[in-house]
DNA sequence: AAAATAACGCAACATTGTTGCAAATACAAA
DNA sequence: TTTGTATTTGCAACAATGTTGCGTTATTTT
């Protein structure tokens, strides 16, 4: 398989998800590299950051997509795990969240075959009240 | 309030939409009209259906928005409910699919005023196995 | 240090969604 | 049926988001 490798840019964007307590849109990341790279790499470095399970994909209510890193994951499960915790879109602020936390059950009716869950929940967050 | 009127492209759109056993996105519903309307009106019409309850709003897990009619709302409860039911988005033919009949449930950490929910789990569905 | 190849920047393009404005039309009232 | 008027439409223009090809740059291996 293609190996992969360090880069300034890749550096960067990581700490900025795994810094950020929320999840990040491509173009809040853009404005936060502040020009160090092109519009184009950002997109690159994610898609990787992606297939390397160092961040995930969310959706918020609007369709915007955001990036996240999955602290409650240890480096260990990284490569199994499905991301299935639910995340909190605020109405107010945009701003997703994951919710490591709660724990969703559900039924789901026989011939679906399930191989992750997106489960987002929107209102109002802490901050915004 | 506004008063809405009834067009040759909201009948046609919401006929397409109604009969319709997955979401459609506004792509899909174009190339259906096969030149029926404009784009934007398309886009109009859509928001006209949304704020009338006529019509709802779904993300599938690539960001992608689509629109569907909630078959099991009966017109009464249209104004009051927040389509607060699942999805199910296939990873193959990227359908989305309303899910009426499962019901999850959860419990969210205080501090957060949960509004609406989004539900959607990904997988492969009944026709593509 | 050199070779191999992954990653980058740039330009160009595709798709999706929004806005303003003048023309068309739906519909209620005359 | 005709008329008046507010709603809806089409068009053009634009903004935002995402993708692709290709020549150049930079990282890693040998």
């Amino acid at each position: 398989m293609k190996q992969t490798r360090n880069t300034a840019a890749k550096t960067e964007i990581l700490k900025l998800i795994n810094h950020s307590p929320v999840a990040l849109s491509h173009a809040e990341i853009q404005s936060a590299l502040n020009g160090l790279c092109d519009r184009v790499t950002i997109y690159r470095v994610l898609e990787r950051l992606i297939t390397e399970d160092e961040v995930h994909k969310v959706v918020n209510l609007e369709g915007v997509v955001k990036y996240a890193s999955c602290h409650s994951c240890s480096s260990e499960e990284k490569h199994i795990h499905t991301h299935n915790h639910a995340h909190f879109s605020c109405e107010k602020c945009k701003e997703v969240t994951c919710m490591e936390d709660i724990e969703p059950s559900f039924k789901v009716p026989k011939n679906y075959q399930v191989h992750e869950m997106n489960f987002t929940l929107s209102g109002i967050c802490p901050n915004c009240r």
